[in-house]
DNA sequence: CGGATTTGCGGGTATATACACGCGTTATGG
DNA sequence: CCATAACGCGTGTATATACCCGCAAATCCG
């Protein structure tokens, strides 16, 4: 049953793939979006939303919202930068703890999609999806 | 920058590709999920829900409510199967419309892909991703 | 300096997606 | 046959995602 649409075999194994982790960051209490989400916020520290939009490769807008679940969580911060329009996010102490907590939780969702593939395979899929 | 995470590579690809197709078959009026749905619509000709989601590799709860959107386009219609419980979707006159005028947008979007990669990376991705 | 433009956000709207719950239908066993 | 289990759906809820609109702040120019 082979899909010959790039899309929508691309769409179905980012579905399946974010199942293999989301399922493998339970325990941090963030699914893999938003480990990544904080792993780019940790990374800038206290970026605004612009900012995070651009680095994600995500629509301000969705990075605004995903923020705010973060928030609500109580995993980052979000405040007024010296330019007032800006919203920068700075990550917060239960941020870092879920980004210690989760690591090797997120090593092992990687060692588990690299077992479905030969290393090179792997290595090859991860370039290739870069180059799209 | 280089993305580690599979999960996340394979997420923004999908955005990516999916950006690609939707705007492809933007004069269709339904973007690349839904094409996708009403082609496998299509080919199962009068499925349940649940079938409809076996085949697409979708929650079906996901299916119904995607199928409610065609639904509502006039591109599909949904009826009770024998089976009371089933509801078996098929594909409406406008519904094949749309697959035959949007199949050369499609294939349009698909060379644009493969122009990214060599036409053996490209086959090698598609292995890749449903080999996952 | 003040109006025009640009920039940064929030919120509205819409689709996509999954999981859990509850209801009605069908199938199964005793 | 009827009670119980299994099945198929719809809906509630939540996140992810994008596009558009409008407001407010900052920047640019004449």
């Amino acid at each position: 049953m082979v899909n010959q649409c790039y899309c929508i075999a691309l769409r179905a194994a980012a579905r399946k793939a974010t199942s293999i982790y989301d399922t493998a960051l339970e325990p941090t209490g963030v699914n893999i979006a938003q480990f990544s989400l904080l792993r780019s916020i940790k990374r800038a520290t206290a970026v605004s939303l612009t900012e995070l939009g651009r680095v994600t490769d995500l629509d301000r807008s969705t990075v605004g919202r995903n923020v705010k679940v973060l928030e609500r969580m109580g995993l980052v911060r979000v405040a007024a930068g010296s330019d007032q329009r800006e919203a920068t996010v700075t990550l917060d102490d239960a941020g870092h703890d879920v980004l210690r907590f989760g690591a090797p939780l997120w090593a092992g969702a990687q060692r588990k999609i690299e077992a479905s593939l030969s290393p090179a395979t792997a290595a090859h899929l991860l370039a290739s999806l870069q180059s799209l």
